[in-house]
RNA sequence: GGCCAAGUAGUUCAGUUGGUUAGAACGCCAGCCUGUCACGCUGGAGGUCGUGGGUUCGAGCCCCAUCUUGGUCGCCA
């Protein structure tokens, strides 16, 4: 035999039995049986096969190699004495004529148990992630995320977009997240920037001609992690159509997203075309949040002015928004649990009142809420054995909208687990007032197109509109109450673009400075054109029903965005920092 | 950078009010076992209780500092 194996060791059945076959993988566990028995699992990518040694040759070499080795066997399929049922080639064995060592494994301890672990310290399976991969369950997510990105490449290519590649170097950009720099060895004192996102490229690409972009992109942002944000770099299904509305964009999603999302799902409900789409002001007042999930019916009631001269100072004067959770069974204590937990979350302070089994309020801050139980009554379910969770305060909205997501998936029947929920966030504001500055500036992206175009622009300039008042075609993509994406009509015009600028104190020379290459490519005849960029690992997180995005990550960084299997980042020889130019300074320490 | 939690055997964890020699499971090693499949049985090795300091007759446990990890907020146009 020539190859190096025959069959897989998911490959044999029955059918074989008799057959002289070849086959190869590591060895994932030796059961002695007796002293002239032992049973060998063989594992390969693709499953395990039984192999039994028992005569002493076979013996001897078995016994003298660590678990995990891996070995080539080469043998006669022979049907099982006791077969096991709960094994694809459990009705099968090998029985091996020749055990070839191919990579012996030199530990008889490994870091983790290979088969459990996901059970490890993250730190160990980052260290030792060749070994943590080699655990079925944690390589099934790794697949997983090749299948959904080849769906992906398929589907859009099927919709007549064109895969092009952009540059990886690139020019830092002003704004959003930090950037990731890399000197210049030709050009001391300059520095390449990774690209947070292809965004300017994509749209040259459409001033380039080209009529639909998709890209499974790289991007680089140097902030800090989260549960679902890989530090430092991520995935996104990144697209642009020319000549073409929102609703195209969301045509384009709506028939690309569903069939994948029911194929390779956790849940194989996904809603269907067309989405819901919500108007970000009234998302944020029914769910107090620009990312609801859907599955959960509780919605936001505001009921500030019943408060107004409350004697509850918390709520007296406050803009209070109140919860109902009608059929609630959880205690006290349960409640109070969950309401330290929103607390860790949003940052405010929560209360709750419940209606009792008698139709009496009760728990809580009952007594303060009963003298306006009646008015209440006319906004809220108040029936038996109702919860009312309230915020109150300034951060009211955004405390709700955690509230909604933690007593929803902690009550009974008020969440529907078990299916992909997608909605369209729309109207986004254009501007807001900053935080620290106190004056208008943009609230997302500068070159979305501003619903209305240059006449609105002008009124807000005029006078005759607050500016406030402005949205942008600006749009996102949300799904179980995960942001999968952001995306908008961009503004292609640079008249426009001016104006939008001019309205937050900047002007022409701003816009040409910050991103000259696209100000002067739409100079030359710019098609009205717009796209989104869906994350390829929060889509996958979604679908594999997984809580942290380095599950499915082949390589993830640890959350201070250090590789530690790779030891990265690392020093660097001085040779190598004299080229770039680069001198370090300060009390640097060694690591 | 703020806040919360954790750090005890190779791994996952327990460890009571501060009190004798710090335990369990899995893994590892040795012996037994001719049909196992999470094989079984018997025995064994394996510990700087993250690190440093303090309180105490006595610290895994209490206090202070520090490091590491996870979560969360800031941040992510």
């Amino acid at each position: 035999m020539m190859q190096m194996r025959t069959h897989t060791c998911n490959q044999l059945r029955l059918a074989d039995v008799g057959q002289n076959v070849k086959i190869v993988g590591w060895m994932e566990n030796v059961r002695e049986v007796g002293s002239n028995l032992a049973f060998v699992v063989l594992r390969d990518f693709y499953g395990t096969t039984q192999v039994v040694a028992e005569t002493e040759d076979m013996l001897a070499i078995i016994k003298g190699l660590n678990k995990e080795s891996t070995i080539s066997v080469e043998g006669v399929v022979r049907e099982r004495a006791s077969k096991n049922p709960k094994q694809a080639t459990g009705d099968i064995e090998v029985v091996p004529s020749k055990i070839e060592v191919l990579g012996r494994c030199r530990y008889n301890s490994l870091p983790f148990e290979i088969n459990r672990s996901r059970e490890a310290d993250e730190t160990a399976r980052l260290k030792y992630r060749y070994l943590d991969l080699r655990n079925p369950a944690v390589k099934q997510n790794i697949i997983l995320r090749c299948q959904v990105v080849a769906a992906l490449r398929a589907a859009m290519t099927e919709h007549g977009f064109l895969e092009i590649t952009t540059p990886i170097l690139t020019a830092s950009s002003p704004e959003g997240a930090r950037d990731y720099l890399v000197p210049a060895r030709k050009h001391p004192g300059k520095f390449y920037a990774l690209p947070q996102a292809p965004q300017q490229f994509k749209q040259l690409l459409m001033t380039s001609g080209f009529d639909r972009y998709f890209q499974i992109a790289p991007c680089f942002r140097d902030e800090d992690a989260r549960g679902d944000r890989s530090p430092g770099e991520f995935y996104q299904l990144d697209m642009e159509m020319a000549f073409a509305t929102q609703d195209d964009v969301f045509a384009v999603l709506e028939d690309v997203l569903p069939p994948i999302f029911a194929k390779f799902g956790t849940y194989n409900v996904a809603s269907s075309a067309p989405f819901r789409r919500i108007a970000y002001n009234d998302a944020m007042e029914t769910y107090g949040s620009d990312k609801p999930d859907l599955r959960i019916d509780l919605t936001s009631k505001t009921v500030t002015s019943l408060f107004a001269d409350s004697e509850f100072e918390a709520l007296r004067g406050q803009s209070v928004k109140m919860v109902d959770i009608t059929d609630c069974t959880l205690t006290r204590k349960q409640i109070e649990k969950l309401l330290t937990d929103c607390e860790v979350q949003s940052g405010s302070k929560g209360y709750w009142f419940k209606v009792d089994e008698n139709g009496q309020l009760a728990g809580g801050i009952a007594k303060f809420v009963a003298p306006v139980q009646d008015e209440l009554a006319k906004v809220l379910e108040l029936k038996p054995n109702t919860l009312v969770v309230v915020a109150a305060g300034q951060y009211a909205t955004k405390s709700v909208g955690v509230m909604i997501k933690t007593f929803g998936a902690a009550c009974e029947g008020h969440m529907d687990k078990e299916r992909y929920e997608f909605c369209w966030i729309v109207d986004f504001p254009m501007y807001e007032i900053g935080d620290e500055s106190g004056e208008l500036e943009f609230c997302h992206n500068p070159f979305s197109m501003p619903s209305g175009g240059l006449e609105v622009l002008l009124k807000a300039e005029r006078g005759e509109i607050d500016p406030l008042s402005i949205t942008a075609d600006q749009y996102d993509l949300v799904c179980n109450g995960v942001e999968l994406s952001s995306g908008a009509v961009r503004n292609h015009d640079p008249e426009i673009m001016i104006k939008a600028f001019e309205l937050v104190r900047l002007g022409e020379e701003d816009v040409k400075k910050k991103f000259p290459a696209m100000y002067n490519a739409f100079c030359y005849g710019a098609p009205p054109h717009a796209g989104i960029a869906p994350g390829v690992d929060r889509m996958v997180m979604l679908l594999a029903g997984e809580s942290s995005i380095r599950e499915i990550i082949p390589f993830p960084m640890n959350k201070n965005a250090q590789d530690i299997m790779m030891g990265a980042p690392s020093t660097v020889e001085q040779k190598q920092l004299d080229e770039l130019h680069i001198a370090l300074v300060g009390q640097l320490e060694e690591d």
